[in-house]
DNA sequence: GCCACTATTCAACGCATGATGACTTCTGCG
DNA sequence: CGCAGAAGTCATCATGCGTTGAATAGTGGC
């Protein structure tokens, strides 16, 4: 009995581990998902360190503080020019249909659905992250979308996709009301995607 | 010196104090902003209590827990019953508009809008807060006008003017994003009230 | 095989929080 | 008046947080 330490996880001896372990990357990933989970307060070092199976010291070691936490694991898991091309590549008319389906796409999976929760949680309660999913609406949707309309509220527009786009994540993921969150991918881009048309490229009544 | 107390507000006399002061109204008034700032975690007994000039301790001796202080703090300032009596009562084809109004007029009072931005903000955090936020959108939005509507996806379709409506609120008056968040009550009105119609009553293109 | 460096844990500090219980002062009823 | 109870404060507790500094164990270059 005394000679088998039973040190399941907490405990394990101090000093370097064996082998070559990407412990950096357990803790982010792991941090991803607490900060997606509850929120930049809500979310802590210790329960993050615990979930990496981890001391929270070495959290500290690795990143210094919370906020930087926060930043490194706010990296987006996709290079968003990738995915923003694909929808103002074609046809204008077509434009809120592609948006409608990149937007389940990138929901529907729990790994890239995690940093918009976690942003959209966290900008609720916090400047710095309101200021990050701000920065994230105009690099990586206004900026491209604006680039290929030519309405003069064109910006006015992508940000009403963009409100959409963030309420139905909120309504279907989060608050999940039903029947919205079990509805099919496809009943939920049919209805949404005239919409982000509309405020695409539809011209209004004059004022 | 030593006659003047000098107690400017902390270091009031315990005791109760005399005439008949509106104490327990003035904290409920000072949990709503907090709530409303901050969200259930961010918002603390403590600086409630500070906000409403009284010690911590009498929250809890008016509310027991900073759950109920929440719940009690959550009562709408308005019946929500009057508010969409007079969305759905009209023609089905202005009801968009109507509710596009409905939604800048509650939004445009920080009073009104208290409530529920403290709602949402604690929602994304807190499953207490989710479902009171759940029944809300059932009891005030979905089963009002989905009595008036006949498509047989009537709820899907209000859940989605809720999730743009949701979506609005955060956009514009949380995150910020501008022109959005200057933008005026009647240019936003006229963008998002054909939404909301074509949600409640267009039909949609079959399967 | 030594040695600088990195990875890792441990123990602790200082602070803020929600909650409790004892104590004091005012009000209103009999 | 006398007294029960409401209104109010104070000191305090336990808990959990972010952060720090010291100590230990493995790694890679010479």
């Amino acid at each position: 009995m005394s000679s088998q330490p039973l040190r399941s996880r907490r405990g394990r001896p101090p000093g370097r581990r064996p082998g070559a372990p990407d412990t950096r990357g357990e803790i982010l990933a792991a941090a991803r998902a607490q900060f997606a989970a509850h929120g930049y307060d809500g979310a802590t070092i210790r329960g993050i360190a615990t979930a990496a199976g981890v001391d929270p010291a070495l959290v500290h070691h690795y990143f210094g503080t919370k906020e930087r936490v926060f930043v490194a694991a706010m990296e987006l898991p996709f290079v968003p020019a990738d995915v923003t091309g694909a929808v103002i590549a074609g046809d204008q008319g077509g434009m809120g249909e592609r948006l409608a389906r990149l937007f389940v796409s990138v929901w529907g999976n729990p790994v890239t659905r995690a940093p918009f929760l976690a942003l959209i949680r966290s900008a609720l309660g916090h400047e710095m992250a309101a200021t990050m999913l701000r920065q994230f609406v105009r690099g990586a949707l206004l900026s491209p979308l604006a680039s290929v309309l030519t309405a003069p509220d064109r910006e006015l527009r992508i940000e009403l996709c963009a409100s959409q786009l963030i309420g139905l994540g909120l309504a279907r993921y989060v608050i999940r009301i039903e029947p919205l969150a079990s509805a099919s991918d496809e009943e939920v881009i049919a209805l949404v995607a005239p919409t982000l048309q509309r405020y695409l490229t539809a011209h209004l009544p004059g004022p």
